[in-house]
DNA sequence: TCTGGGGTCCTAGGACCC
DNA sequence: TCTGGGGTCCTAGGACCC
């Protein structure tokens, strides 16, 4: 068996450990620059408040309901998260942690003491000791463990916790189940079913087989599998190793400089190598892009896009943040008013194979070379991790040509000795 | 005026190898 | 008149997830 651990409302449960007022009101958490909701409470969405919208679009409602805002703190909810993950670990033989907020565990064996007792103790555990309320779904496989959480939040009734333990209780729960509320079953997907007379979750359980094989491919026809109980899907207990790493940012007002612009391609591809170097891993390929606004209806829509190879895989930010340069060079458009920009960098491979890289005949820098590089990069991080990223950047990172919108951001209550101290003056 | 960020997997087609 | 079989790698596009 099975649990799916997901947190309720997340991002704004984050919010309410450290401001109890917050408790019984409508809150929403924005996403970066403030543009669209990415969490909301219970009685945000009963405001109406859609996943995904723009705020701006809801000021009256916002308003007129005085719901509180929130700008995206990922440093607090990432935090929260680990939190709750070695909460969950302990409780657990395996667990796989599927997302920021989501977590399956191996139930394998609790039917002794059992499950519904020692599900609901979890429960109890991860709200005591984290302060965020959780809702767990148990079943057979994954995607049946998703629809009995997806079960346990929407029926008050159940009280956090959904179980599906045979056959019939999941053909009951999937006839009650939108098509689209499947996981792994998308907004083209459910058009398609829908269309086909597809409905419910259990009418995709029961199509043809070699249907599903054909119109939804190998994903579509595992996630029917699943639905009827064969498990397709294993507990990835170990993270695979990222294959590709992504910094990008909308702009809080558009950028038409080509040096602003620098600056922030700057900014990413330098986050980008410090993720990179977390994760152990080199680069051979950067890639860049750049773009207009998609909502912008009188000017067609600029997306600039271009990989470069470096000549030998590597961590060393100097290298990546040159390389990027270069890459806008080639695609900067001068005269368009870009509102987003991003760098990410793929060919990862792990810096233990580092021996075994093939060097280049080009290439212009001998070992030693590498090896001050490797020392730099330590020296920089050593630095900034103890003092603050940004303490030391290079030059080429250091302007402030972009900027984000983030008007109501809440202290890093769990990551930051100077924030804890402003909540103290303050109250 | 104002609309997020970071990922993965699958398929098909092209180019290439012996 | 007739022209094989078995592969890999790369890229672009589509679909999905949180």
């Amino acid at each position: 068996m099975f649990a799916l651990v997901d947190c309720n409302n997340f991002y704004v449960s984050c919010e309410r450990v450290f401001n109890p007022g917050l408790n019984g009101r409508p809150v929403v958490v924005l996403s970066n620059n403030d543009g669209c909701f990415i969490s909301r409470s219970n009685e945000a969405k009963a405001l109406g408040l859609p996943m995904g919208g723009p705020a701006f679009r809801f000021r009256k409602t916002l308003e007129a309901h005085r719901v509180a805002l929130y700008s995206a703190n990922f440093a607090l909810y990432g935090d929260m998260s680990s939190r709750v993950m070695n909460t969950l670990a302990a409780l657990a033989p395996s667990m796989e942690v599927y997302s920021i907020d989501e977590a399956f565990l191996d139930m394998t064996g609790f039917e002794r003491i059992g499950l519904e007792t020692y599900v609901r103790s979890i429960r109890h555990r991860v709200r005591r000791d984290t302060g965020i309320p959780v809702s767990i779904g148990l079943a057979p496989t994954k995607t049946l463990a998703k629809l009995a959480n997806r079960m346990a939040k929407k029926n008050p009734q159940f009280e956090g916790v959904c179980i599906l333990p045979d056959r019939e209780a999941a053909r009951r729960a999937m006839a009650s189940m939108e098509v689209g509320d499947v996981w792994g079953i998308g907004r083209r997907h459910t058009e398609f079913l829908n269309l086909n007379g597809v409905r419910t979750a259990l009418d995709l359980a029961d199509a043809p087989p070699a249907w599903v094989r054909k119109h939804l491919h190998i994903t579509g026809a595992r996630v029917q599998a699943e639905l009827n109980g064969d498990s397709c899907l294993p507990l990835e207990l170990v993270r695979p190793p990222k294959q590709s790493i992504c910094t990008s940012r909308s702009f809080g007002s558009a950028v038409t400089d080509e040096a602003a612009l620098g600056q922030a391609v700057a900014h990413f591809a330098t986050k980008c190598a410090l993720k990179l170097r977390g994760e152990g891993e080199l680069a051979a390929l950067v890639t860049v892009f750049i773009c207009t606004s998609p909502f912008e209806q009188k000017h067609r829509r600029y997306y600039g896009t271009r990989t470069a190879s470096l000549l030998l895989a590597t961590q060393d930010t100097l290298a990546i943040v040159r390389a990027a340069a270069a890459v806008l060079g080639d695609i900067f458009k001068p005269g368009l008013s870009y509102k987003k920009a991003g760098v990410i960098l793929g060919g990862l491979a792990p810096v233990a194979a580092t021996e075994l890289r093939q060097a280049s005949f080009f290439d212009p820098e001998p070992l030693q070379v590498q090896e001050t590089s490797s020392k730099l990069m330590q020296a920089l991080d050593a630095v900034n991790s103890r003092y603050g990223q940004g303490t030391l950047r290079i030059a080429a990172d250091a302007g402030t040509g972009w900027k984000q919108r983030q008007e109501k951001l809440s202290p890093h209550y769990t990551t930051s000795w100077d924030d804890i101290i402003e909540v103290r003056v303050d109250s």
